[in-house]
DNA sequence: CATGAATGAGCGTTCATTCAT
DNA sequence: AATGAATGAACGCTCATTCAT
């Protein structure tokens, strides 16, 4: 009677934790198939019904990741209080993020590093970035409207607070103990945002 | 006994200019060997009695890279200048680097990734961010001195400087069309320092 | 109870239609049961009820392919004019069929090729070829009979008739540039018919 | 001292032995590369250093089998005794011959049904069986140009003679019982040259 | 020091077949 | 009868590394 309930978003998702486990624990060359598979619960012929490769695999996988990303980054356009108040709670939650999904950070780099050789790949992550910049630049906007920050170019503060936070990313990756988030996080973007005083 | 002269330096350059060019053009993943033999035009044997694995000869690349782009920030110390300035001149020497060697830039990021999985890596690169961090907090250091800045943590600016720089290079990498060197780099560098005036 | 109309046999020709058209187009080997189900416009499931595998479906094809052609080697023998008249009239009509149905003599030589390991396959069309044989044998005897041919072995002439046949699509199949069917065909046969004068 | 000998040669015709061996007996598709490589003694690498593909394999085979039926062919033009003599000696050499190598002739009709889908086999079937048909009208016409034969077309005689000796040769293959080389082959051959008298 | 033919474990992908619905 | 998601054994090919010369 009931026509079979479609598991195909299921699936996917299935899958693409299982990607995501085991991408982490071995990166993306030294994770086999075969470990996903396991992983996953389902067999080989099922993750290429789904996807038509592991390269398909890693690019949803990306998708999946920076659109979580950009969500986080949203919520802030709306949220209370002053905006320099925001992006230094901002600030906060990516550290806990990262902290908690420490195996998803180790996986970005690999994602940049694919975006070298892969138009397609290297296409997300502009359009990703571009996005995100231009959410920053609204949120610094708001900023100089309100009389918050003086009257900077708010689209070169949303690349540098942009780069800021991708570097800091990369060097608590490299160094976790020299790099604390807690205080390193909030104190360089908070002496950024000391630049931008009236 | 014969003084032939000592040809394994030469080697050594001859099979990391090699495989600096192979690896830029194709990624630590899909260069072979053989690739890195023809780019060399020496044979597969003379390739392993001088490097005893690929990753060795990724893991040499890679010192040789890092050492050039700390030999460039050594300079800073002794040159003539307010601190701001020559951090200025860094910049803008860096865009001019990354610009040149475009190639060397996509292999930085493999270089990451590889540091999540490899030891050695990590290693290393946590010792020559150290180092770098150092460097540039010494260099903000004497800013204080001098009066050019206000008292602020030498370290804690040093980080955020490094991380400024690597963020830049990460955009400029994933957009070079949105993120352009020239304006971007001294203007978000401006912006920070900005944050530190007395 | 209800007298639904039995599909069966229709199901079973539209399924054999379609891999005639795929496995010309294909191959047997390259050909998938995809393909076939796509071009059958029926589902997976529908395919592996009325035959139990590929391989049936080829062995389903084979017999319906050279069906076809004793058919048309039958009427000879009921037919008015000479041995001679119509034996020269069906080579003809051979041509035009296999010009017509190019893509089916692709596939005759795949049956062949799978004769070699299938035991099934081989008794096939070691029969076909007994009774091909044979039909040629009685129109050889006619002639004979007739006064028309002298008196020869007709088995052994009918079976170098056959030979004649699949040699000279064997040779048009490699080279139709330079083995014209409307003059070659004739002209071979007519040879041969030309040995067996009284 | 003495550079190494080129082994090369002898690779590839140890290969071609195994190759021939495992394709008759299981056909191109069931025949694994391992069972070639376990058939050759050599390493699986070893295998496709000297042939890039399976498919290249099967190509070089085929041009090694065909190339020994044209030598066969050749050394009848220079032969004694008349035309028809030295043309019933090869059909009995013939027969021999594919009763020797019963393996070969198997895969033989796999060459054909490849062509149907390879450009380049094709083509080379199509020169080999051009050269064929020429080396035959040779002969034909040295008969006609002695008085052995009437003045008929060389090249018609020649494409109906290798039409019956490919159409023979399929008809012995699929039922060896029924088609006696010793006796069908010259009496086919026979029947044709009849034809040809004065 | 230098060479390059040889190795073989290992991987991504395929696809005929099944079976719960 | 009919469906199509699910299965998993199997295969062609790769490529870092070795070692006899």
């Amino acid at each position: 009677m009931s026509p079979r309930p479609d598991v195909s978003e299921e699936r996917k998702n299935q899958i693409l934790d299982a990607a995501g486990a085991v991408f982490g624990r071995l990166g993306f060359h030294d994770a086999r198939m075969d470990d996903i598979v396991r992983e996953s619960g389902l067999s080989k012929g099922t993750l290429y019904w789904y996807f038509t490769s592991k390269d398909a695999i890693i690019t949803g996988l990306m998708q999946r990741i920076f659109d979580l990303g950009m969500g986080a980054l949203r919520t802030l356009e709306g949220a209370d209080g002053t905006v320099r108040e925001r992006l230094l709670a901002y600030t906060r939650r990516l550290g806990d993020d990262f902290q908690r999904l420490s195996a998803v950070s180790s996986i970005a780099f690999e994602f940049y590093a694919v975006a070298a050789r892969h138009k397609t790949v290297r296409h997300f992550l502009k359009e990703y970035f571009t996005q995100y910049r231009a959410t920053v630049a609204r949120l610094i906007a708001q900023g100089i409207e309100r009389g918050e920050f003086r009257a900077v170019d708010a689209d070169t503060v949303a690349t540098t607070l942009a780069a800021l936070y991708e570097g800091l990313v990369l060097l608590w990756f490299v160094d976790r103990e020299a790099v604390h988030w807690d205080t390193q996080g909030s104190d360089s973007v908070g002496l950024l945002l000391d630049g931008l005083r009236p």
